[in-house]
DNA sequence: CCCCCCCC
């Protein structure tokens, strides 16, 4: 009996060969309470064995007439390979035939190998994916464990993460709920399972409130040697179980909801993730010492150009400077936030800075180049790449694990001294300075401003139209109020702010202007300072010129017209009236330096790689 | 059911 050797690679990767013939090693019923029962397999193909494979619900009946014993040989009439998030893919048998039973063949065929879901290698036929995907899983560093209660690194025999106990070992549903499941083997479509893990992180509680309703919730992060998961508490689960779960203690933790995780809000290599529900069994379990601590996926500093921004993901590097505490007010909470600025830098040869907040930053110590790990850092694209260690990042300062032991030896063995390239904002030299350079379609098709936060960038323009209707306004003269003032008459001035009247005013600006480059245009707000850039004039003069010589204002704003400058902008939607629009702020307009913006089209031009 | 994690 000849099984179609090298098949699954090939369906996996996107090809839908006729009438594949597999061997049934195993078949595992996933019990349901909301939908129908349905069965998963451990299919072999001679050469792979690959365990996400489920049964189409109406072959079930075979399954419970025992048509199709283990070991079975049997042909795919009719199949499908689904892609899920995080691209795994799952094949599902639609319709098969039995071409050996397996009480004849009796044992496994060839020498099969697990495969692993979460890489699979290329076949031949392998269509393109989508670039610029989450490269964690194929960190060059292999995930390692290690156990910070007795700083021995431990053999790492854990870098597969696809084990699935239940499967290999067949299932017992005699005891289903003695059995140690493990955390890779969770899926949303088994209802019966028990997990021993440790819990590698516990956020604090927190509580939110929105058009939805409002409650509090806290995260953790449980670990065993098969992977990892996140692990959610809403309300009354909060209460329960909060104080009783503790960071690095071990659980027995059953009844948990599983549903597909969403990857842009978790850095764990997990599909899944778990919330906490009424049923939910939590026990401690005190014999943990064979549990890992911590595994990391870590990724080259040279590789952080591959990651997305905005995602999650774990470094290590030695910190090279380590600058001083300093403090920022948020845009959005308007509070003031602690920070501090480390320059990082690895075997790759590159520098990247990361910012540590508020707690981290304050008690960090940057003598004798430490070296710092951390679990989901989260990536920007401000100066190229930076990094920053969130909420849910986890900092580890001088890890005793096998790569910080590595990167030590580097950086003491001459890697202290050598130059070290860092990462640029678009089109590359800029004064260090992130620069962003877009053209107005750019802008327009890279959607800009359409995310949470405002988007920079810079961009050569031209202007073409000022508004000069409402270009500016009487101010209060207080210093840093710049609230419009009721001209009350009398030679005074009133500032409902400041709440009092003054005999004088000040002028302060806000141009709307059109500018455009060879792509597109672009409406534009300059306030005051970028104003009066672009008018040539200080707004104080231009309010005098407006009172008492219309015609020389108006001279000025046609001055103004058709010159070129290099506006850093900074765009964000807002949305008024239920109405959203792109709003651009010129956040400084500046004379062209012509041999910089030469050097930064030849810099564009190279890019190219014409 | 959250998903904020900040600045240039």
């Amino acid at each position: 009996m000849k099984l179609s050797a090298g098949v699954i690679l090939e369906i996996l990767n996107g090809a839908t060969p006729e009438k594949p013939v597999f061997q049934v090693i195993n078949a595992k019923k996933i019990e349901s309470t909301n939908t129908v029962d349905r069965y998963r397999l451990l299919l072999s193909d001679g050469e792979y064995v690959y365990s996400h494979v489920m049964l189409a619900a109406q072959l079930n009946k075979i399954m419970e007439n025992n048509g199709v014993p283990n070991m079975s040989v049997i042909e795919a009439t009719r199949y499908l390979c689904n892609k899920l998030q995080g691209d795994k893919r799952v094949i599902i048998l639609l319709d098969l035939k039995v071409l050996a039973s397996g009480t004849e063949v009796g044992e496994r065929l060839g020498n099969p190998v697990q495969l692993n879901p979460n890489s699979i290698p290329a076949s031949a036929a392998k269509p393109a994916s989508n670039a610029g995907a989450n490269v964690q899983n194929t960190a060059v560093f292999k995930p390692q464990t290690y156990n910070s209660n007795n700083n021995k690194v431990m053999p790492s025999g854990n870098t597969h993460l696809q084990v699935n106990t239940s499967m290999q070992k067949g299932s017992s549903p005699s005891t289903p709920n003695s059995r140690i499941h493990s955390i890779a083997s969770l899926t949303p479509y088994q209802n019966r399972w028990r997990i021993r893990a440790r819990v590698t992180m516990k956020s604090n509680i927190r509580t939110w409130s929105n058009s939805k309703g409002e409650g509090k919730l806290f995260n953790c992060n449980l670990l065993d040697d098969s992977g990892e998961i996140r692990l959610t508490a809403f309300k009354e689960q909060v209460d329960k179980f909060y104080d009783m779960l503790e960071t690095n203690k071990v659980y027995y933790i059953s009844r948990c909801t599983l549903k597909t995780a969403n990857k842009q809000y978790s850095n764990l290599n997990n599909d899944y993730e778990m919330t906490m529900n009424p049923e939910t069994v939590i026990e401690p379990c005190n014999d943990d010492s064979d549990l890992p601590t911590m595994t990391f996926d870590f990724v080259k500093l040279s590789e952080l150009e591959q990651c997305k921004p905005q995602s999650m993901t774990d470094i290590i590097g030695v910190v090279k400077v380590c600058n001083d505490l300093s403090s920022v007010i948020g845009r959005q909470s308007n509070k003031e936030i602690v920070k501090r600025d480390l320059q990082i830098v690895d075997q790759s040869g590159l520098a990247v800075s990361l910012t540590l907040w508020g707690e981290d930053a304050n008690k960090f110590d940057g003598q004798g180049f430490p070296i710092v790990a951390v679990k989901g850092a989260r990536v920007s694209d401000y100066n190229g790449r930076s990094l920053s260690v969130s909420g849910s990042s986890q900092l580890i300062v001088n890890p005793d694990i096998k790569e910080a032991h590595v990167l030590r030896g580097w950086f003491e063995s001459g890697g202290r001294d050598q130059s070290f390239s860092t990462y640029q904002g678009e089109g590359g030299s800029s004064g260090g300075q992130s620069s962003n350079w877009k053209t107005f379609l750019q802008v327009k098709s890279e959607n800009l401003g359409q995310g949470e936060k405002a988007d920079y960038y810079t961009a050569k323009g031209t202007v073409v139209f000022l508004k000069k209707d409402n270009c500016m306004y009487q101010a209060c003269p207080t210093m840093d109020c710049n609230k419009k003032v009721i001209d009350l008459g009398n030679g005074q001035y009133r500032c409902e702010k400041c709440n009092r009247e003054f005999p004088n005013h000040k002028w302060r600006m806000i141009l709307s202007c059109n500018v455009a480059d060879h792509t597109d245009n672009q409406w534009i707000t300059c306030f005051q300072e970028s104003a009066e850039a672009l008018l040539g004039v200080k707004a104080d003069e231009l309010g005098q010129l407006r009172e008492t010589d219309e015609m020389r204002f108006d001279q000025v704003m046609q001055d103004a017209l058709f010159k070129s400058y290099i506006f850093r902008m900074r765009a964000k939607v807002e949305t008024y009236n239920d109405e959203s629009r792109l709003k651009t702020v010129c956040v400084t307009a500046n004379t062209v330096n012509w041999k910089e913006y030469g050097n930064q089209l030849a810099d564009q031009i190279a890019q190219l790689g014409i």
